[in-house]
RNA sequence: GCGGGCAUGGCGGAACUGGCAGACGCGCCAGACUUAGGAUCUGGUGGAUUAAUCCCAUGGAGGUUCAAAUCCUCUUGCCCGCACCA
């Protein structure tokens, strides 16, 4: 018989459906286990990298169920989302059609990869009993003092008119019109995110099963630094200015003040001077820059003086304020002090407009000189020109300065963080509504729980001015306030589509709960989540959001876990030429062209084989014929020897070789497997047995070995090929299904050999090789070495140093 | 600039704690079966050498060691992240 691939797929995916063999339910005495992918954007295709994705988990989840484990593998659809509205617009469908008719499709281009979820359990995130929850949970935090509003720059797009999320942003142009985005002041809703910038960043400790890699991103992002923050007095108009640094043991160099130029006090400092027109125009100047490029290391320091003066209140000394591209609002306080001496960005901006450097800190070996330096003076040294702290080293004049700035009530030890509140909403239609009315009497009222949801109106207008459509419905819009009952209006903004997914993952424990997001003891039963699987490219925000809605929700008293993602596992990019796959570049290669040609197992193996899952995978479709071609050889090799199995019999001379493979694969595919998650080895090794299971086709070996060794080839290969397991599994005559089964144990003895080879060196180089016992002792493998013919022709005129012997690897003879 | 990762045949990749470098797959070469082969099977395949040989080989240069792809120092190239963070 032919490996019919497409039969044998179809029918074993019905009866998989059929038979519920993946629905999961809580089994309190089982050991559980939770394998969760990132749930996809329903674009409407599934491409390599969700292939990719989705059969590193498949192989984990069902390794684990057959390990005995209660195992939670569930789908779903991160369903919310611009590109929905992008097809409305430009194709008049509505968003909510076109969402779910992709999910439809998707869904079933899911099931075509034979993967092993439990689909009772699918969420998708634009559905009302779920959307319904993302609001519940903005009222737990606005209760909790989380959720507020205020006025914040964000990213405008003048060409579509509308505001753009941050990851709609790159290099600071639009995704979707390639125009500069500008930023636009207006009054939006954050999440306190900062609330809990410590706690983030301090239990990354907790998170031994999380790649360096992605716990240094947040570490970086999350941007702790402590420091003294302290002020200076404006001369003339007595305005403190506030500044944070994190070298207050440079305090008596500052030779200049620096703002932001969009800091609030620049016009009263600057008016009146006769540098008033100029700071005007370089503030305009500033404008036109987007961030990206002001904070650039490669743009050039620019500045300039707003006429005023401010006091250093450690020495008392004047000093001119200026304002420079170089200084964020955004940071900080919006100001620091310029320490030319001890700070190369300060160095460069004071070589540039002639401003004093003051040297406070010397090193040990020798005197700076201002004007022969060609760069701040950056290291550790001794203070000088600071007044009562000279000859203090500057690590202990950092304490002692920020604690004498404590006592005498000018500043304090602060800490900042780069970490920013978290901007999250949109003015978009696809998305859950902001849960909040407006009403003229009660000012801010959020709707209450038992009227959730707020349901997103169907019946909506477009436009192509790219402003929400929500502001335009009036039957969405005007409400009555919760409080007073009378007219109010609604938020029209939705919120970030993060948001929807910072949840998901409780939600699957529970997922047709209507009473609430889910149930205290299933969640708590089966988060956390033991093993979570997804690309890089969600390493700061989706799994940051996710941490801080896992804290938030567990001081709630909702979870009992401190971290969601028990191990995380990065999952390399699907590369084809060398470089991303790519609809714009034109190099992709669609799951479903290589499903209709090969079959889902085919495809399967291949992405697991062709290199480890965190490594990047270089597409081939050669390598795909060639697991097409091993998956055709086991069929063709199982058939075979099933067929010889009824005339086999009860002994045969190479039972315990056979054996001998068997048990090796086990034992290799499971460590492989469970330790390292390395399938492309763990393949190998079982090609390796495939190998030598057609060397040994023909010979003499007895039923239950033979037997013993197809049974444990399919066990081996089932979690990688889970159709064509299926199907050979029920040719050797089982009733049950393969996926069902226990994962096989190896039986040491079985793999053990009674005589190995080796290796003999002089030198450190190999000359000869020997068999000799496994169990022989470091003598005699000495004795026997020495006694090799070979051996001794080539000791010939050498004077022996010494031997040494490493029991069941090789003896190195050290000659002179 | 800072932080992290990677570098092994013609290609993807093995070699887990230092112990036979190149498992497995692709490709290539030869043969078998075939009307045919881009199917299948068998054998071969890092380089040099006719060959035995043990000569050269894990980006490069040193070092540690009986022994280094693996450990240390320096260096080159590529990839990723952060980037005037005060």
């Amino acid at each position: 018989m032919k490996y019919d691939f497409k039969l044998i797929e179809s029918k074993w995916q019905k009866k998989w459906e059929e038979d519920k063999i993946y629905k999961t339910s809580e089994d309190y005495n089982k050991p559980k286990y939770y394998c969760l992918e990132m749930f996809p954007y329903p674009s409407g295709n599934l491409h390599m990298g969700h292939v990719r994705n989705y059969s590193i988990g498949d192989v984990v989840a069902r390794f684990k169920r057959m390990n005995g484990f209660n195992v939670l593998y569930p789908m779903g659809w991160d369903a919310f989302g611009l590109p929905a509205e992008n097809a409305a617009i430009k194709h008049g469908i509505h968003p909510s059609k076109w969402t779910w008719s992709n999910i439809d499709n998707m869904r079933t281009q899911l099931k075509q990869l034979g993967l092993s979820y439990d689909w009772d359990r699918e969420v998708a995130t634009c559905h009302p009993n779920y959307y319904k929850w993302t609001q519940w949970f903005f009222l737990l935090l606005y209760k909790r003092g989380l959720a507020y509003r205020k006025k914040a720059f964000v990213n405008w797009c003048p060409s579509c008119s509308t505001v753009l999320a941050n990851e709609q942003v790159v290099d600071g142009i639009c995704d979707r019109c390639k125009t500069e985005v500008v930023k636009k002041e207006l009054e939006q809703w954050f999440f306190k995110i900062t609330d809990y910038a410590d706690e983030l960043l301090n239990d990354l400790e907790k998170l031994p099963g999380w790649p360096d890699k992605v716990k240094t991103m947040q570490q970086n992002w999350i941007g702790r630094s402590e420091g003294v923050e302290f002020s200076f007095t404006a001369e003339k108009t007595g305005d403190k200015i506030s500044v944070f640094t994190t070298r207050p043991d440079t305090v008596y160099g500052v030779s200049y003040v620096v703002l932001a130029p969009e800091h609030p006090l620049v016009e009263t400092l600057s008016s009146g001077t006769e540098y008033e027109a100029s700071v005007k125009e370089f503030k305009k100047k500033m404008e036109k820059y987007n961030e990206i490029v002001r904070t650039s290391t490669e743009t050039e320091k620019e500045g300039v003086f707003t006429g005023a003066y401010a006091i250093n209140p450690m020495n008392g000394e004047k000093v001119p304020i200026w304002i420079a591209n170089y200084v964020l609002l955004g940071y900080g306080t919006g100001a620091v002090m310029g320490v030319p001496a001890h700070d190369q960005r300060d160095f460069e901006f004071a070589k540039k407009y002639n401003l004093p450097i003051k040297v406070v800190i010397s090193p040990q070996d020798k005197t700076l000189h201002p004007d022969e330096m060609n760069e701040a003076f950056v290291d550790d040294g001794i203070l000088v020109n600071s007044d009562r702290f000279n000859g203090m080293s500057n690590i202990e004049a950092i304490k002692a300065i920020g604690q004498y700035m404590e006592d005498i009530g000018i500043g304090k030890f602060e800490v900042n963080f780069k970490l920013r509140d978290w901007l999250i909403s949109r003015q978009r239609y696809w998305g859950a509504p902001i849960p909040i009315v407006y009403c003229d009497k009660c000012g801010v009222v959020p709707v209450p729980e038992e009227d959730l949801p707020v349901l997103l109106p169907e019946d909506i207008q477009f436009n192509t001015r790219g402003t929400s459509p929500l502001q335009e419905c009036d039957e969405f819009l005007n409400t009555t306030c919760p409080k007073c009952h009378g007219p109010a209006r609604r938020e029209t903004d939705t919120m970030d589509t993060f948001v929807c997914s910072s949840w998901y993952f409780y939600r699957y424990t529970d997922a047709r709960n209507e009473e609430e997001p889910f149930a205290r003891e299933k969640v708590n039963y089966w988060m956390p989540v033991d093993q979570y699987i997804g690309g890089v490219e969600h390493a700061i925000l989706h799994l940051m959001y996710s941490r801080f809605f896992n804290k938030v929700i567990r001081d709630a008293g909702l979870v009992a876990v401190d971290e969601p993602f028990e191990n995380l596992l990065t999952q390399g990019m699907v590369l084809r030429d060398g470089i991303k796959m790519s609809k714009s570049i034109g190099n992709t290669v669609s799951p479903e062209e290589i499903i209709e040609k090969y079959g889902a197992d085919t495809a399967r193996l291949f992405i697991l084989f062709a290199a480890p899952p965190e490594r990047d995978l270089e597409w081939s479709d050669q390598g795909v014929e060639g697991c097409f071609r091993f998956l055709q050889r086991v069929f063709r090799l199982v058939e075979e020897l099933s067929n010889k199995l009824s005339n086999a019999g009860n002994f045969g001379e190479y039972d315990k070789d056979v054996r001998r493979i068997t048990h090796k694969t086990i034992k290799k595919v499971t460590e492989d497997v469970s330790e390292r998650f390395n399938f492309n080895t763990a393949i190998s090794a079982i090609m390796e047995m495939v190998n030598g299971l057609n060397a040994h086709k023909d010979t003499n070996i007895s039923k239950t070995v033979l037997k013993e060794a197809l049974d444990n080839l399919l066990l081996l290969l089932a979690p990688f090929a889970p159709h064509i397991t299926e199907e050979l599994w029920h040719t050797l005559g089982h009733k049950e299904s393969v996926h069902l089964m226990p994962w096989p144990k190896y039986d040491a003895n079985a793999i053990v050999e009674d005589e190995i080879e080796i290796v003999i060196q002089i030198n450190g180089k190999v000359r000869d090789k020997m068999k000799i016992s496994v169990e022989a002792s470091e003598d005699e493998m000495r004795e026997t070495a020495l006694k090799q013919e070979k051996l001794l022709s080539l000791l010939e005129g050498k004077k022996i140093v010494k031997v040494i012997t490493v029991p069941k690897k090789l003896v190195n003879i050290v000659v002179k």
